[in-house]
DNA sequence: TAGACGTAGA
DNA sequence: TCTACGTCTA
C-alpha cells in the first residue's frame, strides 16, 4: 500500500467542502488543498505559467479582511528572521509573489485556508475559492511590500454559515 | 468526524508491524509511533515516571549500529543552532536525556524508528522495541554528552526481512 | 519564549 | 544552502 502524493491542482479539491476544518498543515498537504508545509503561498507550474494555488492565512503577515467576502493577502518574504510583520528588506516578485500576480492576470481561483481559533484550538479552515481581483504595491517603513486583494467567487455558501453546520 | 489525537503508549503500537515505512514525521504522530514533530526523543509521564517511549535516528547527531540489533543513542542538547554533530555545551540529564535514563532503570521498551534511504527516497522504518541496557556519560571536545545504548528485544523478526517482505 | 534528529522549494 | 504564515514541550 503506498503513499501517493496528491497532484497540485487549481480550484476546488473533491471532497472537501467549505468550513471544513485541519488540526494540522500536514493534513493540508495530504489531502492537497495547501501542499506547503510552511509557507503561505503555494504554486504550480500549469500549462507553463507559475500560477498560485491556495494561500494560509496564519495571521503572521500583516493581512486585512474588511468583509467576509475579501481578503488581502500580504506577499511573502522581506520579514526576515523575527517574527516581526513590519519589513527588514524589500519584497520582490518572484516565487509566491509572482504566482499571485500571474493569477491575477489570468483569472485563476485560488483556495483560501483561514487560521482559526486561539490557543490549543487553533484550526485551519477551508473558505472556498477566491480570484485575485488587484495587487497594490506599496513602501512601507520604506520597504517595498505587496498586497494581493482577493475577491470570493460568488455563489459558494458563506464560510460562517457552514461553520455552524459542522458542529 | 472527530479527529482524536493518539495517547501516548509504551510499547507495540496496534497495527504496526516492524518494517512499516512512512514518509512524514507527521504520519509518525498521527499513528502514535512518535508523538514530537521535531525531537528525537519521545517520553511521557507513566505512573508518576517520565519514561522514554520512542525515539527516531535521523543521524543528525552521532549515533551508531554497530549491529542490526543494537543501538547508540545520543542524547540531546547541547549542539546549537548549526547542524554540527559537535556539541557546543553540556549535555544536561533532563528531559528526553532524564527519560531514557528513567527507561533503563525500569527496564521499559523504547520504539526505534529509523530514517532510512537518501534524497527523495528517505523514509523512516519502524525497527521495534528496544530496551536502554545502558548509559555511557562521557566528555566529547571537552563538553559532557550522553550516549544510550540500546538492546533490541529477542523475538522480533529482523528488520532487514520485513523490508524485503513489503515490496 | 526559545529550542527541537522537520520538509519542500528556490 | 537557505528560507518558509510549523508545532510541541519545557
Amino acid at each position: 500500500l503506498k503513499w501517493m502524493e496528491p497532484e497540485k491542482s487549481l480550484g476546488r479539491i473533491c471532497g472537501v467542502r467549505i468550513g471544513d476544518k485541519f488540526k494540522h498543515r500536514a493534513q493540508l498537504k495530504m489531502i492537497g488543498l495547501h501542499c506547503q508545509p510552511l509557507s503561505g503561498i503555494d504554486y504550480a507550474n500549469i500549462n507553463g505559467k507559475s500560477l498560485a494555488i491556495s494561500v494560509v492565512d496564519s495571521h503572521r503577515y500583516s493581512n486585512e479582511s474588511a468583509s467576509s467576502d475579501k481578503m488581502v493577502y500580504c506577499g511573502h518574504g522581506g520579514l526576515g528572521f523575527s517574527g516581526r510583520k513590519l519589513p527588514r528588506e524589500d519584497q520582490k516578485l518572484k516565487c509566491g509573489n509572482m504566482a499571485m500576480k500571474n493569477s491575477m492576470d489570468e483569472g485563476t481561483p485560488v483556495r483560501v485556508i483561514r487560521k482559526v481559533g486561539a490557543q490549543k484550538n487553533e484550526m485551519f479552515v477551508y473558505d472556498g475559492l477566491y480570484v485575485v481581483s488587484h495587487c497594490i504595491q506599496k513602501r512601507n517603513e520604506g520597504k517595498i511590500m505587496f498586497w494581493f486583494c482577493l475577491d470570493r467567487e460568488p455563489g459558494q455558501p458563506p464560510l460562517h454559515q457552514m461553520l455552524n453546520e459542522n458542529e
